[in-house]
This record gives structure tokens, sequence and C-alpha cells, in this order.
DNA sequence: CTTATTACACTTGTATACTAGCATACACGT
DNA sequence: ACGTGTATGCTAGTATACAAGTGTAATAAG
């Protein structure tokens, strides 16, 4: 048998979409609230209503977007009690997982975890922006649950985390990148010695802690206050 | 083939669809590595394919069905990386959900489970249907997320559960009705009484323990051998 | 001026024709 | 007997026309 070249698929408009229009709505240039328009999309990406139609789908079912036939489609605004949630799940996952890495961690995932360090070190000395390190901080997430062998629990969480993770971009100060890096080395030190002893109060520090100043965000008739939606609304069941 | 239900309400035909074809895939009406096609489904149900594909984005990101573009569509073969990532979640958010309902739990939702409890024992006595009992075990597990006001994580235990509720239905024998409804009661009763102290074993009995006979399910060379997928695939990146 | 009505522009929902790529069968040449 | 080209029928992907409902603003009636 022989071996040959591999091309990469070249994505499909539905993919290249979805991509398009989510990062538009997680880096908040489609501001909450903001209707969109099947037609405006498809005219700006140079495709048809289709594909444009699957996508709203998808991002109906991460709770980015709210349809309403016959009149238009929103990004949704922030709704706390989605915030609320995705934090307990998060904290809760996280901290469970944690408690595994501590038991058993692949080393090649262990270096890649110290590689991310470097690059958020790196990245906090050139004085890097909001969104890059909310990348970094991301994918250093991720490598602990690839590493748990738990990736499809980090796609649940990430789905359940879209206006969670909005919120957090909004409130710029979050705690600051040198403290976030801080906590990651402490993560990293924690699975390395398996310092198991360690992980209630780092998940209190690092995930539970900081969201107490976003409530305020909401609470307070800020500037972006009509950013956010307090109705209590359940999802759907099917 | 495939035997699909009749529509009732004049629903969207796109949740009509939904509706439909989760179900058929969720009661193992169509297989586990069945090969679907749009047009035949969309015939089924009296429709066009528009909405059909539609409902196949939604039932792709819950890992119901694969797309090979230009070749076709296939109910997933059960994986068992995420029947173990699905019992890990379920475990992991219900025993936290436990701990917050033994401190505080509306009057009214208890009331409900009681009602439920009922339910079960009536089903139980009429000699119900596998898949009688287990709706019913999901309306009892929703009303505690509801309870706790998290029924967003709820939702996405669900979207994660798919193939974890596909095995548990193929494992006829479960553990006996008789056996879940007895735990059932333990719940309410720990909720009731706020014995926290009982949560951990209980969710080590109830979820953990009967999940190892599944296990057997998909490792032995069974007459559902074929349902099963080994290969490990990891989620989208988006 | 106020109020009711109607026309219209806009939205999403749906159906359908068409495009492009894969897999199989089969004929053909070697 | 075997490998190769090719026709064909399948698939999902896409574009587009049309249906049906909504909100708004112009307009007519009081």
């Amino acid at each position: 048998m022989m071996t040959i070249l591999k091309r990469y698929t070249s994505e499909n408009n539905r993919d290249f979409a979805y991509r398009t229009v989510k990062r538009a709505i997680m880096t908040l240039e489609l501001e909450p609230g903001q209707p969109i328009s099947e037609i405006d999309i498809a005219e700006q990406l140079g495709i048809s209503r289709t594909p444009i139609r699957e996508v709203i789908a998808r991002l109906k079912e991460e709770y980015l977007v709210e349809v309403t036939p016959q009149v238009g489609t929103y990004v949704t605004k922030i709704q706390p009690q989605l915030v609320e949630e995705a934090v307990f799940t998060r904290a809760t996952l996280e901290r469970e997982l944690l408690k595994l890495a501590c038991e058993d961690f692949p080393d090649d995932i262990l270096t890649e975890l110290k590689i991310s360090l470097m690059r958020q070190e790196q990245l906090f000395k050139q004085q890097g922006t909001e969104q890059q390190f909310h990348e970094l901080d991301k994918a250093f997430h991720y490598l602990i649950f690839k590493g748990a062998q738990k990736e499809h629990v980090w796609g649940a969480i990430t789905r359940l985390s879209t206006h969670y993770n909005r919120i957090r971009l909004l409130s710029e100060i979050e705690f600051s990148f040198e403290n976030a890096l801080k906590q990651h080395k402490r993560i990293v030190e924690i699975i390395d010695t398996k310092a198991l002893s360690l992980v209630n109060p780092m998940i209190d520090e690092h995930i539970l802690a900081p969201t107490k100043q976003w409530y305020k965000l909401y609470q307070d008739d800020s500037e972006f206050n009509h950013y956010f939606d307090n109705a209590y609304k359940s999802p759907d069941y099917l």
C-alpha cells in the first residue's frame, strides 16, 4: 500500500460562516441585543442563506442568538442565570478534574501546560490584548481536560459558557493578567506535585472569587446595562 | 429502513422533525451505524429537505449523527469514551447539586418529586416498559435540577448523555425498576431531611455503580458488538 | 388633531432546482 | 485474470424563488 499526501479539507461555507459569526458575537463585535439578518450575513460573506440558516440553528443551541419567526434574529443579551450556571458547572467539573489529574496525568500534556505558561508569560511582558490572553487562557484549561481524557466535557462547558465568556470580556480588568498567570502556575504545580489538598482553595480563588465583581456589572446601572437580560428563560426541552 | 411517527400539533416543521428523528435514534429504532437519508426522512415526514438539514445540523452537535459530505449521514455508533464522560459529568454535577438541594430546596418542587415517585411506583406495579420508566427517570432527575435552578446545566448534561442513554436502554436489565425506584425514594428523603452526608454514597450507588455492567456490554463479543465504536474521536474545536 | 386602517417593507420558514463529489458497477484493454 | 477508465446513480452542499407572518409608517376617516 502506498502512502500519499493528504490534502487539508478546505472547509465548507457553513463551517466558515459559523466560525466567523460566532467569533463576532463572542468578541462583542456583534453586541448583545443587536438584531442580525440572515440576508445581511449571507451577503457580507458572499454566500447564500441556506448555510447561514444552519449556522443560526447551531448558535441558537448555544444560547448565542434568539430567533423569533417572521420577526427577526437577535444576539442574546447576557443572562445572569446562564452566567451563574456556567460558573457552577466549570467550578464543579474542573474541581473534580484537577483531583483526577493529581492521581494521574500524562507527561507530554504536562509539558504542554508548562509551554503554555511560558507563552502566557511572554504575552504578559509584551502587554498583549485582553482578547489574546483570553485565547491562551482557554487553551490552557482545555489542556487540563485533554490530559484527563475529558475533551467532550470541555466541549460541553464551552457551549454552556457563552454568556460567561462574554461577561468576562466585558469586565476588562478581570483579575489582572498577572494574577491569572500566577494562579495558572499554581495549577501546574498542583498537578506536578500531586498536591490534591490544594485543589479546592485553588478553584475557589481562580474561578469562583472573580465572578463576584461581574455581578456588580449587571446589577449596577452601568454603561453596559442594556447588554443584560434579567428575565428568566427556561431552556428548550425536546 | 426506518419507520417514524406521526405528528400531533401544527408546530414548526423543523421542531417536529427534530423531535421525531431524535426520538427514533434514542429509542434505537434507528440503529447505531445505520445510514439515514435526508430525502428519505423528508418524504416520510411529508416535508422538504431544508428543515431536515437544519435538524441534522443539531443532531450532529449532540453526537447523534455523523455527516460525510457527498457520501452520507449515519447514526453514530455508541462511543465508550462519550459514555464515560457523560457518567463523569452526571455524577460530578448531580453530586454537587444534591448538596445544594440539602441546603435549600423549594417546597413545590419537592412535592412534584414525591408525585413523580408515586407515578413510578404505579408504573412498576403495572409492569411498564423500559422506555416508559426511562421517561419518568429523566423527568425525576430534571426536577432536581429545576429545583436548584440549574435547568441549563441539565440541558448540557442531556446533550452530552446521548450515548450514555442509549447504552442504558440497551442493557435491559439495568438495575431493576424496583432498585432504581428504591434509590429515587432515598434521594427524595435526603433532600427532605437535608441529610447532606448521605449524598456521596447515593451518587456512587445510583449513578457510578450501575455503569460497570455496561462496560461488559461493549467489551464482550455480544450480539450488540456492531453498535459500538471504540475509535477515539476528538470533539470539533470551534 | 386623534384614531383606525391599510399598504408595504421586512423578517424567517419552506420548497425546489441545481452543483459537485464519491462509490459502485461494468465494460474494455492488456 | 487483472488493472484501468468511465458511466451512472447516489449523497450532501448551495442558491434561489416563494409563502406567510409581523411591525411600521403613511394614509384615510372621524
